[in-house]
DNA sequence: CGACATGTTGAACCTCATCAACCGACGTGG
DNA sequence: CCACGTCGGTTGATGAGGTTCAACATGTCG
């Protein structure tokens, strides 16, 4: 399970110019001859699904965009018991400013691909251009949003709404950046980027919980399930309501 | 139960030099200079408990240190169902960087103090001085950590473990900033913050369950109540393992 | 094909929520 | 001054929502 990273690609030729998140993430702050000077300093990786990208038992040397794929933050309870306290997918940062060890361990749940900065040398960008931090900052509030909203879900949604919760952000989600096949107003269709076991270490149920949810829903015709990952959301608003929440909100 | 903001006491002599967070606060990042600017916009304000400090329905036009008391950050679903996501003690400061729509609301949990800055003079600031930008940027990461780890908490721990969890938490406040009555090595005592059933919005309990595990607790020896309100803890690492927790940990 | 991982379904059990009664402290007004 | 209502907190009885344990289905890879 706690592999370490398998292919590395150097990629020396590879400019920013030609990646598909330069003008979404953090680079998405800097100019033509600050991107260079990253440029420089960047290297692509590639990360299959279940291996380990940073352990909390280990200081961090690097930081990272997400290029592709989807990459789960989890904690875990001295006996086991393991939360996902944070989903990363395509234009989102990952690392944890001004402090070498992370809270958490960083695992890619699918096949993922990212671009690394060494520690020091991106450091030593951020304190150039404040317009990198800021974006960094900002970030991480939406980070801190995006926790907050998950504690509430946590804490008081109940299995069915929890369930609803994740998929009606999975569905805005590729409604969003995804031009996807089956992307019609008030409709969505979408791949679940994690396991059961995964998708219950993030609700904090338990996998047959979650299954047993997700044939509800299936059978409420809130949703439908081509396959045991694809999934169709006939009517957003209806989603909404199972999540417990105003579909307004958002 | 929603009011606004008593007793606003501009106190135009207040110098920042005499404020007990001076350092600690987001504050301590400024040197004398900008301090004096600091002052020029700051406003303290006195908040009795129970009273609505920020709304999550209405625009904020301030940002704010706490100078003392506790303030709790509260999500409310539709139907009314509701959790604490963040709760703010002395050097804290309260309010969300670029954006005008707080995702949430702030209640006074106790009598509080705060120091108040109106958002365009203070932004201005933080654009000024970057080392500002920084301090607040290091305190979002630090509620981005405590987010995460509540998020476990509130996913994977038993009634008990989250009760024995918080009075952790605030054991191990107490032990730091208070130069408190009780609080020799291995041991503390402090007074809860908050009541009942602001604990069980807290830990995603109800309050029966809340007072049920704090009696349990107190018959296991664990901890000891002098009142409703005064908590002993003659033993940390007895605490620390009822939390479900290393006491290496933090 | 068999081994293994992933997912579904069923039955029994248990933790925690719900509903309800009760207690003490406090404040108010007759 | 005491009856009364309210508020915060405790305790008990009951039941529902999720967990646990177990069997089975499906898909994949050697």
């Amino acid at each position: 399970m706690h592999g370490t990273v398998t292919s590395i690609l150097p990629d020396v030729m590879h400019r920013c110019d030609h990646c598909s998140v330069r003008h979404q993430a953090v680079c998405g702050a800097m100019d033509e001859v600050q991107i260079k000077k990253l440029a420089q300093i960047a290297h692509r990786k590639k990360v299959s699904a279940g291996q380990t990208i940073i352990s909390d038992e280990e200081p961090v040397d690097f930081f990272a965009n997400v290029i592709s794929g989807a990459i789960k933050l989890t904690k875990t309870l001295p006996d086991g018991r393991q939360q996902i306290v944070g989903l990363l997918f395509a234009p989102d940062f990952l690392g944890r400013a001004y402090s070498k060890n992370n809270p958490y361990t960083a695992e890619a749940a699918t096949d993922v691909e990212i671009c690394t900065f060494p520690n020091a040398a991106f450091e030593r960008l951020v304190g150039e251009y404040p317009g990198l931090q800021q974006r960094l900052f900002q970030h991480t509030l939406d980070e801190l949003d995006a926790a907050r909203d998950w504690m509430l879900l946590l804490g008081r949604k109940t299995a069915e709404e929890k369930v609803a919760s994740f998929l009606y952000m999975l569905a805005r989600r590729s409604l969003m950046t995804g031009c996807q096949h089956k992307n019609t107003p008030g409709m969505s269709g979408f791949e679940l980027p994690l396991t059961r076991a995964d998708i219950a270490d993030y609700l904090g149920l338990t996998i047959e919980t979650v299954s047993r949810q997700l044939t509800r829903l299936k059978t409420s015709h809130v949703i439908r399930l081509s396959s045991n990952r694809l999934i169709l959301v006939p009517d957003m608003a209806k989603l909404a309501q199972s999540a417990g929440q105003d579909s307004l909100h958002h």
